[in-house]
RNA sequence: GGGGGCGUAGUGUAGCCUGGUUCAACACGCCUGCCUGUCACGCAGGAGAUCGCGGGUUCAAAUCCCGUCGCUCCCGCCA
């Protein structure tokens, strides 16, 4: 067996992708990937070669003269990882593409234990516990490589978006001294000399950088949650897409610029992926129309009791209502969002603006896609006074948010904003099961490794 | 944190309800041999599991009971 190489003639021969090959036929080429299939028969034998760009057939003759480079063959193992040098031909009768290489050189760059720990070959799938411990093997998975090539093309359009609508991006810090949300528990540090803790949400340091003048941000960031939230939609540790804007009349201008975005996100990601997706995941990617519905929460009630659903909690959703919502929306309206708007105060965060004429309602917004709460937003409450009085009214105590309630003492501007749960959408976009589907690395109440 | 389900060879499952004649079956993978080009290649043979762990009931337990650990789903919390 050719044992890898540093030097020699092959590595100065640029790498043919798999995807290629077609354009290649006639040609010498150098093609890398992983054994998926070895079919070793008495005249011919067969490699199925696997990179990022698809599937790709390399072939060897045995005979007497290739006696070496056959017994290779025969003793490589599935997943292994492999440089494949020969010649392309065209071959129609060929399934993957109607090419092969003809192989003249063999390089297993890297090992892979005849034994594996799951089928990479996706023909059965393996326990969950099973593909997390060994998730760098799930993931060679061609749909799995599909998700993560879509969760790029997602957050690139809606940085597109953003940056074309005048948006900065920040970075804000993930330690914090204090709270950031009220809710949530925390993760405390021992490093400093003083309790610290893991951000929650960027929350106000994204209304920070209202208050110095920035206008318009967004943050694509880690979030940090000690909750035993034992759901297929939350994890500890998460990646938070949020958004803050100034000089908004009120919140329907944080939905009207949120559903414009998720429009266009959604618009790309039909355009470049929407046939593999179909393919793959048997999802059609659906551009939404704006605007999107919006509903009340007191109709939302009146929707879900009609149609048999009590919830348990006054003011609020519970998950088999918002799927019920869902299904109704998407029934009687024919769209898979919704905006649940005029939530009642006492079940939003202190922050959050209320109605002149209404102090009982707040001026924020959940946004359900296909019944899962992807966002919660709102104007925020940008005078001091108030929302001084209203963190009172939740019985929150000061001193430990005094810097954040300084940003309103000197001018801040009327402003609002959203988060936004990546890995939810892409759960929802690409119809998974589970967060833990479609997160690269999971982390949950139990789940550190790997 | 409360409630339900599951835990059997490398992988996926069957057997468990109605304990014993199966201390364990099937498929994939693995090993050996064969096979004129395969493409979920095929054919023949073979190895591989003290049935998560601990305790109990019983003449006898993968099968019943209790505990424990892990996973998972529902609820709560939320992105």
């Amino acid at each position: 067996m050719t044992k890898p190489a540093s030097r020699g003639v092959q590595t100065r021969m640029g790498r043919t992708l798999i995807k290629d090959l077609r354009q290649q036929v006639g040609q010498d080429v150098k093609i890398q990937g992983w054994v998926k299939t070895i079919r070793d028969q008495k005249r011919v034998q067969f490699l199925i070669i696997r990179d990022h760009t698809g599937l790709g057939q390399a072939t060897a003759e045995r005979s007497d003269d290739t006696a070496a480079l056959n017994d290779a063959i025969a003793s490589l193992t599935r997943e292994s990882a492999v440089t494949v040098i020969g010649k392309v031909v065209e071959n129609p009768v060929v399934k993957t593409g109607g090419v092969e290489v003809l192989i003249r050189e063999l390089v297993v760059e890297g090992v892979a234990d005849r034994l594996l720990p799951l089928d990479v070959s996706g023909a059965k799938e393996s326990n969950p516990e099973v593909r997390l411990n060994w998730r760098f093997l799930d993931l060679r998975r061609p749909e799995n490589l599909l998700t993560f090539q879509t969760q790029t093309t997602v957050e690139h359009a809606m940085r597109e978006y953003w940056l074309r609508e005048g948006f900065l991006e920040l970075h804000s810090p993930k330690l914090m001294g204090s709270a950031s949300e009220s809710g949530a528990e925390l993760f405390e540090l021992t490093y400093f000399d003083r309790p610290a803790y893991l951000a929650q949400s960027p929350q106000f340091y994204k209304q920070m950088a209202m208050a110095a003048g920035f206008d318009r941000v967004f943050e694509i960031g880690p979030a940090f949650r000690a909750d035993p939230s034992f759901t297929p939609r939350h994890a500890t540790e998460f990646t938070s897409v949020d958004m803050e804007m100034s000089w908004i009349e009120s919140h329907e201008d944080v939905m009207a610029f949120e559903e414009r975005w998720l429009q266009y996100a959604l618009t790309r990601v039909k355009e470049q992926l929407g046939p593999r997706i179909r393919e793959t995941f048997d999802v059609d990617v659906v551009v939404p129309d704006v605007p999107f519905p919006r509903i009340p929460m007191q109709d939302v009630l009146r929707i879900l009791t009609a149609r048999g659903h009590i919830p348990e909690r006054k003011g609020d959703l519970d998950p088999a209502g918002e799927r019920l919502l869902g299904e109704h929306v998407a029934g009687e309206l024919g769209h898979q969002f919704v905006f649940v708007t005029d939530y009642p105060a006492e079940v939003r965060a202190f922050y959050h603006m209320r109605y002149p004429d209404a102090p009982a309602i707040t001026k924020g917004f959940d946004l359900l896609w296909k019944g899962v709460e992807v966002t919660t937003g709102a104007q925020r409450e940008h005078r001091y006074e108030v929302l001084v009085a209203q963190a009172k009214e939740k019985g929150l105590s000061l001193e430990p948010i005094q810097f954040y309630l300084d940003f309103f003492k000197y001018g801040c501007p009327p402003h609002g904003g959203f988060g936004f749960g990546l890995s939810r959408m892409m759960m929802v976009l690409l119809n998974q099961p589970n967060i833990r589907e479609v997160t690269y690395i999971y982390r949950g109440p139990t789940r550190l490794y790997p």
